[in-house]
DNA sequence: CTAACTGTGATATATGTGATATTACAGTTA
DNA sequence: TAACTGTAATATCACATATATCACAGTTAG
């Protein structure tokens, strides 16, 4: 299931977009399964046909994903991260931790956060 | 001294505020210490005066500094910052760390970052 | 006293991004 | 054929960020 938070800072559309990577990532999707459709997801989450569309056009120009105009969105078989998007997730995190560091959160406030999230499980 | 990243998503003003807020609660600033006026702040970091003021507005309103008109901004002999400042801090924090996780981010390099950053001293 | 510095206030403008609304076209499938 | 898919283009709205200016008033060093 997916879940928009609209006060987020991050846009609604990066918001699809990085939990379909993860739902992909942790084999809730299987290769060349097929994703829900942009208007029926739009119109769950109450958002923008264009919205939703956009978070899936990134995700198929990272490769994650490929279209069949008239069929659907489908998960790539060959859906393997550049390593470039993974670095550039470890510099946005750093820049995260600086922030959190400067307003005071102490080093093991953070690795207790760590656990925290990565204790998680993900479901459709 | 202070470094602005024009291009990174958090809002200039904001990246100020971080920075101070660091400076003044590693001590580098200390209590009633006068900063760098707005003005030559500005120029010096080649940045409207309105945009520094608005950091040290929201420093103020934090309780982080106070203003005398006419002298300068000082280092507030209380600083302490709200508990709520930090968890939103910590809360900001998670929301990081789970994107980094949907990307395909191990723990171990997480806990490496975490203690690349922590190491890091910070200099006037 | 004056000049040069401080912060403050108000207003207008430019810019970019995110999200929406709407309409239309074309391929697929039951 | 009807109902579904993705695609495309355009226009619009909303909001936040940052800038540009100008004016006012308090402070300080000469």
């Amino acid at each position: 299931m997916i879940s928009i938070d609209l006060h987020s800072r991050l846009p609604v559309y990066e918001q699809i977009e990085e939990q379909f990577i993860w739902l992909i990532n942790s084999g809730v999707y299987k290769p060349d399964e097929k994703l829900p459709s942009i208007r029926v997801l739009a119109s769950e989450l109450k958002l923008n046909v264009n919205t939703v569309k956009r978070a899936f056009q990134e995700l198929e120009a990272k490769g994650v994903i490929y279209s069949q105009p008239g069929r659907g969105m489908f998960v790539s078989p060959f859906f393997d991260l550049n390593d470039n998007y993974k670095k550039e997730a470890l510099e946005a995190l750093k820049q995260s931790l600086r922030s959190a560091r400067a307003k005071g959160v102490c080093e093991k406030e953070i690795l207790d956060a760590v656990k925290d999230v990565y204790s998680l499980r993900q479901v459709k």
